[in-house]
DNA sequence: TTTGACCCTCACATCCGTGTGAAGGTTCGA
DNA sequence: TCGAACCTTCACACGGATGTGAGGGTCAAA
C-alpha cells in the first residue's frame, strides 16, 4: 500500500512514516515510480513502534531491542555476541524499572481517584447544598 | 536548604529545579538575599518527578496528577468534580496500556536473550572454531 | 489535456526537556 | 579587602519527535 493510507490505517502522518523509515525503524520497498510501497506487516509494525515511543522509549533503544520482537521471533544466532546480549540485557533492565515505576504510579493515581469518587458521593449524600 | 545541595542529593542540575518550580510542579521559599529556601521535602519530590519524567509523562500530565501522588495523601475533596476525576481515569488507564505494552516487551526480551545465551553457550561447545 | 489527489525530496519550524554562558549580586573565609 | 563559591535572571542552543511548506513528479478521471 502507499504511504498515505498506511498513514490513516495507523493514526500516524507520512511525515512520522518517512521519519521512522530513515531511522532504520522499518524496511519499505519502492514502486517503479519511486513511490514507497507498504507491505501489510507494516500496519501492525507501525503501531508497534508507535506504542515504544509513546511509552517514552527512544527510536535509537527501539531499533536495537526491536529484532527480538518480531512474530516468527527467528532468532538471529549471528547475533549472540557478548557485548550484543549485554546490550538486550541492560535494556531488558531498564524495561522492568520502568514498568515498576509506572506501575506505582498507577497505583497511586488509582488509589487516589478511588477516594476521590467515594467522596464525591459522600458529599452528593451528605451536602445536597 | 539552597539549590546546589538539592541538585546534589536528588542528582539534577540547578537548571532542572528552576524548570520544574517555572513549570509549577514544586513550590519554592525565598530567602531574604533572593535565593531559592527548598524544603526538606522536596528532595523525595524530585525524585518523583524525575521518575516520572523518565516513565515518559509530560509536565503538563505530572502537573495535574501530582496532586494525588503527595506523601499524606490528603485528598483534595475540592478537586472532586467529575471531569478532573475522568481526566485522573484517563491518565490512569493510559498508564495501564503503557504498561501492559512494555511487559509485553520486557517479556519478549528476556525470552529472546533467554535463547541467544543458550545459544551462545551451544555455539561455544559443539563448534570449537 | 487539464485538474486534482496523491507521491517525492529538502529544509526550515516547533515543542519539550535540558545544557550553557553571560552579567551580576551575596556570603564567607583567608 | 579580596577571591572563591555560591546564588540570581536572561537568553540562546541542542537533540529528538513532529509539523509544515516549497518545488516538483505521477496518475487517473473528467
Amino acid at each position: 500500500m502507499r504511504i498515505g493510507e498506511l498513514a490513516e490505517r495507523t493514526a500516524t502522518s507520512p511525515r512520522l512514516l518517512r521519519y521512522y523509515e530513515e531511522q532504520g525503524l522499518i524496511r519499505v520497498d519502492r514502486s517503479a515510480n519511486g513511490y514507497r510501497d507498504y507491505d501489510e506487516a507494516l500496519v501492525d509494525q507501525v503501531a508497534h513502534i508507535r506504542g515504544l515511543l509513546d511509552a517514552g522509549l527512544s527510536t535509537r533503544i527501539i531499533r536495537q531491542i526491536l529484532p527480538c520482537l518480531n512474530e516468527p521471533s527467528e532468532i538471529h544466532f549471528a547475533d549472540a555476541t557478548p557485548d550484543i546480549i549485554a546490550t538486550l540485557e541492560g535494556h531488558r533492565d531498564r524495561l522492568a524499572e520502568r514498568i515498576a515505576l509506572l506501575t506505582r504510579n498507577h497505583d497511586a493515581i488509582a488509589e487516589y481517584v478511588g477516594s476521590l469518587k467515594q467522596c464525591a458521593l459522600g458529599v452528593e449524600r451528605a451536602v445536597p447544598a
